[in-house]
DNA sequence: CGGAATGTTGTAAACGTTTTCAAATACGGT
DNA sequence: ACCGTATTTGAAAACGTTTACAACATTCCG
């Protein structure tokens, strides 16, 4: 027997279909003989409503679409912890699309969200070469969009977003590194396409900088936010004909990937090499050294998130577009060490 | 202005909605001329279907839900990779929901399930207790359910799942420990509710029975499959009056909170003391010391059981019910060695 | 008891699409 | 030019809900 319907329950019960409904959505309305004939109805039946049709009328899906780069990397996973406590508070469910690092077009998320299968979205992935025009879609139908740890291209500074100031984070860090002695600093940056480690990058150049410490060419390469990427770009690093004595991972994923390549080639962290990351993973802390890092918020910056949404949502305006900074925290571990000398 | 509809597309092109709903979906069927003209009204409205209303009227949603215990586990995320390649074969979409290990009910699982979001799922979450009516519930709307790396109760056994053999690997696992010398080995297993480390327990329990050695009282805790959970029990093994010398752990995220236990009370691994994961997640290999553990062809087991799914799903049956084994390897690195005595 | 007010129910339209069926048109061959 | 056939199109129904509106029933008050 096929899945039965709002209009078998209403022939059950002897009533109409918009009894049923009404039993369902606002049982104050109908009278309490009446709900407990067409309760009974929905027991005998295994009736439950149809959710695609539901959403259908209503217009609405009750869904949060997450576009995230990558269901794996456990930095986005402490966001969606976040996100998803608000989300659940509200009684919405939440879909997730990963962007498998930003390898997917700007089209194909914009399909993706012009399919209108949520009522907004929350952007943890920086989707660039970004246009408006998806946007502007999106704005169209009234599915607000907020980003969250991305900064976004000036073009697009209307929307709004949460995030920590990596720029200054990443200063931070490298004087940090600095202040332990060392003067030949590298860094292993994100895809071209994140403008979030091109912020890192930023700030690591200005703390060289600030330091009238040279960046030497070589000192400045991809991995591409995977242990493996950075293991390849350490393994330059190592090879270079002046190797730096510390290097600045834009996230912990590569500084593990650092770490495991150094450790590779017969050389250790930290007395060889130091090594900084970024996010605070749970992992870092349980790496042996521990990981010298710079903590995010991630939860927090989850919630902040999907509480800008939802008050987009509920308002059915865009929420005001300063961006939300919330602040980082540099955690000393074990990876950077006073460079002796 | 809102989104246009199909209505306003076949207005523009002064055709009908049948012709501008043909235009989509089976361009062949309509003249070339009038599908120029139909075209062009679609790129000035700016139209994109409405995926609810075509799901609504397909009866058909082109999604398939995964369930899993959550989406921060390296483990589950390679299963997804896997899954994700066959899903977008297929051109379905895939929307994950956690069970945040397992602390969902089966009632709020069925729930979900049966608001029809889905044209089928893959459990890679055991739900227990999982009544029968749950999964009835989907056969009666012909949703098809497959379970990865999961084994089920008995009671569930006719449907499909694809994994390795927990128990055996296990054995495995605990008789290489043994075979290195070590007669004291300790278990840490996941909830009580995971069917699936209940076996990988089970193996543990029958390699020592079988070398004649004995489990003492308290040898055997339950980590919750996190970092934490296992530095707790960890923390106990060590003040055990009889402690391990060898401790298997029913995950590898466990086996990374072991080693960061051990460490912490000023003890090394493997000289001090052994420690054995299980799935071997990519943080295995880069941790110090390497992490000796079973591997799992995580990816592999996504696409098989993605097969499985879109074979009932596309013959509207459920497929047959042999539980599909796959193969498992002992992963030998640095974290177990040689016991001396 | 009349009527107003309130409470409860049913009818029917609407949401945007796909699809069946029939009608209309085009085309090829004589 | 005409018929038969193939191609192209349109009208209308259907999917399962929610909801505006109207109708009916009940209660309350004077």
């Amino acid at each position: 027997m096929a899945q039965a319907s709002i209009k078998q329950v209403a022939a059950i019960a002897g009533v109409s279909i918009a009894t049923v409904s009404r039993c369902i959505n606002n049982p104050a309305q109908v009278r309490e003989q009446t709900r407990i004939r067409v309760q009974a109805a929905i027991l005998e039946t295994g009736y439950s409503p149809n959710t695609i049709a539901q959403s259908f009328r209503r217009g609405r899906t009750n869904v949060i679409m997450v576009v995230m780069p990558s269901i794996g990397d456990p930095f986005f996973t402490d966001v969606m912890l976040g996100i998803r406590s608000v989300v659940s508070e509200h009684g919405y469910s939440i879909v997730i699309n990963e962007t498998n690092f930003n390898t997917m077009t700007a089209e194909e998320i914009g399909a993706i969200m012009v399919s209108r299968q949520a009522d907004g979205f929350i952007l943890l992935a920086s989707i660039f070469p970004f246009g408006n025009e998806v946007l502007a879609r999106a704005e169209k139908r009234s599915q607000p969009v907020v980003i969250g740890c991305e900064t976004i291209s000036a073009t697009l500074a209307d929307i709004p977003s949460v995030h920590i100031d990596n720029v200054a984070a990443a200063r931070e860090a490298t004087d940090y590194l600095i202040s332990n002695g060392h003067k030949k600093v590298a860094f292993i940056s994100g895809q071209s396409t994140s403008l979030l480690t091109k912020d890192r990058e930023f700030g690591y150049r200005a703390a060289m900088h600030k330091a009238r410490l040279p960046i030497e060419e070589g000192w400045v390469l991809e991995g591409n936010l995977s242990i493996e990427g950075a293991g390849k770009a350490c393994s330059k690093l190592l090879r270079h004909a002046e190797p730096p004595t510390a290097i600045f991972c834009a996230n912990d994923e590569m500084a593990l990937g650092c770490m495991h390549e150094i450790k590779r080639q017969g050389l250790s962290v930290p007395e060889d090499i130091s090594v900084m990351g970024f996010d605070d993973i749970r992992y870092a802390e349980v790496m042996n050294p521990a990981l010298t890092t710079i903590a995010q918020p991630a939860r927090q910056i989850g919630e902040r998130v999907a509480i800008r949404l939802f008050k987009a949502i509920e308002t059915g305006n865009q929420p005001n577009n300063q961006p939300v900074i919330l602040p980082h925290k540099l955690i000393v571990r074990e990876s950077v060490t006073m460079l002796a000398n």
